[in-house]
DNA sequence: GATGAATGAGGTTTCATTCAT
DNA sequence: GATGAATGAAACCTCATTCAT
């Protein structure tokens, strides 16, 4: 539940145009050759800083590639914040958390595609841990959040579990997002849709995965009766 | 569209059992240290044969990583197979499909693993590409052309389109895997419902995600009247 | 025979409290680590200077580990001069010899691990010429000239050289300091005693210890009969 | 008390002559620059090897530092057996021991610079705890079997303690290697003795030991007495 | 077919020392 | 005097792949 900080205090004292930008070039060596092919020395090199200084700031790799998950994370986080604590109801919420999801991933399409990876790390269980942690708490609680409160609103159908709908409606999202940033991905959308997810048209996608959500299947028989 | 064969033909000649488990202790490996960090050499070791033979096999390490891979898709890919060709309504099926989804991640968690972990490949779009393809094509064509049979049933909201309702579906799905069988997905279950899905009860969560596919909004008002 | 001075004027005008302490804390990363290991900067802070300062104080990681070996040898000095200077037979002088090298081992051990180091130094032969005579030099000269008095007074036995008997007496002295301080020698002595060092019986240690240097003293058998 | 093998399996399959020669190698590089600062890139080479073989044969560089040591240990321990399990008075072993010490410390200087390395090392306390017990097990063992059976043949003092008795010898002759061999100590003894000790008259330096000594086997003055 | 010894480029991390402020 | 950011060479260790037998 601590919020760790993954770099070291020399690191604070980096003013902020620098530090963004040593953090842009990290994420661009990770996203385009993930974790373990990625290479220190040639951040440091694109940077324009020193190996050496490289780590004053951070005491290990790990730790630098922490920091940039976290960075990027942050971004999205905001948009959400403002999404869910609106007093829209939730098809509305849902909506526009699509449509975030959207133009999020086109621009910060990097970033994801870190998150992706930590999705596929293995054998380091404690790290991962704490990884989970730093990343799904805030976002789930704040899910679980607004759709407990639609549930007394009736929003949502009363026989599903508030916790596992943020769930699922999550799972959506985040495959979404790796549909629009992720190699493997996106190549899968192309097979499913026929259609290069860049070229594709937005509006379609979102009212779709809306309508998905909405009402997947036409209200059985049976229920209709009961009306 | 080309099914590549990722062995050499020597391999061909290796009698079953010997292949299978040459096989699964190479699963064995990458599943539980991911593709860079497993070593090759110790897979041989494990195998009882030497690296010399293993390289009379295999001609990369990457050519045998995709061979496990399509060893262990292959085993969905039956059961699936035989639900979907069922003369079932879609709920059914799906309902069915979800079932076969958690048992088969129970039992075979390593292959989900190598295949979440090529989701998270970085950097080498051809090689990406042509696994996509061997991997997803069959399996998507199976779902899209189910669903489009359910359409002309009326089984299914007639303003969804086929192709992406499949996407969708497959998305939902392919995150329950991952959170049964990585790491950090099963985290992740854990901080959305504060239960750790081995300990999970499984009729809960399958009635819960059905639940959700079929109907996750209650019928809007307007709807109804117009019914 | 030059005494040297490893430390730049800029350290004689530190105040003697905070000169010491920075000594001191050296001292402690040294004894701990070794020198190879030991990191000057991790002493600098420590020590609450900046490491900027610390080169104005010592030119270089070597002059900084001289000087603390210095500061440290300096104090078991002024006893052992107390004692050779006094008045005392040989016999006695080498018992409070003993007892103040037990009670300055248990004390001072950190200085003593400086002093072991050194002993095992390779390839910088002018260097460790220059640090033995620094060390050595006035220690060995008061032991010869007592023992040399000694044998005026016909303490030992006539037949040995003063030098030679002063060299295997501190050898002695030497390796019961290192049993009491180092790592490696207390585990020897575990070995060869069954006794862990702080455990063990001081009066049983020293009086042994004298028997054994005693009989030196003795006539022997052809001497007696002589007599 | 279990005696390890610090080398891999397959150091176990090179031939005699080539094993040798590679740890000769590596000897010199150790004794010559110490543990720290040896390099075994440059090992490797001079060796003739490449740097992955070398990982082959010993897993780190601990691994081949210690293998090196016992490698040059067992050499001196064969001399001492031999000696020590004569059926000499112990004045005559005590005699072959110096003078073996002295021989061998000519020929294995290499050797003791290792040992020596080993008795300076700090803050590795397991590791520190195992060389110990593998070094001194055994030839404290002899020492001590040894002496004891001199007390009962009343060739030593009887109110000595076996067990410290051969601690304080083995502590005489320790030095004396080092003094030969070990440049700190080679310098301390020129310091002592104002001679080189490879110009050193050997059998004026082993007479004087064994006399300081053998003192110590005479009976005292009061035991004389009571004869 | 089968072996496994051998390779060596490549990557992470450390730390004594400098120098501009 | 005092600071501490910055340097960068250097060292350990890994492992996919080759090839002579």
């Amino acid at each position: 539940m601590t919020q760790h900080k993954y770099y070291k205090d020399a690191f604070d004292r980096v003013d902020d145009s620098r530090k963004n930008k040593l953090l842009e070039i990290a994420i661009d060596e990770f996203a385009s050759k993930g974790f373990k092919n990625a290479n220190i020395n040639i951040i440091a090199k694109n940077a324009g800083i020193s190996i050496g200084l490289m780590y004053k700031y951070f005491a290990t790799k790990d730790d630098l590639f922490i920091t940039c998950l976290k960075y990027g994370m942050t971004k999205l986080e905001h948009s959400l914040n403002d999404i869910m604590l609106s007093d829209d109801r939730l098809l509305v919420k849902t909506e526009k958390l699509i449509r975030t999801i959207c133009s999020h991933s086109k621009k910060y399409s990097k970033y994801i595609s870190l998150y992706n990876e930590v999705g596929a790390e293995k054998g380091t269980s404690e790290r991962t841990r704490l990884m989970v942690e730093e990343i799904e708490t805030k976002r789930s609680s704040i899910y679980i959040e607004t759709i407990t409160k639609a549930f007394e609103n009736k929003d949502v159908r009363a026989d599903l579990d508030p916790k596992l709908f943020a769930f699922f409606l999550d799972n959506l999202l985040t495959m979404l997002q790796f549909s629009y940033t992720c190699d493997y991905y996106r190549e899968r959308f192309l097979i499913y849709t026929g259609i290069d997810i860049d070229e594709a048209d937005e509006e379609m996608i979102i009212s779709q995965l809306l309508k998905f959500i909405e009402s997947a299947f036409t209200v059985s028989h049976e229920e209709l009766k009961n009306l």
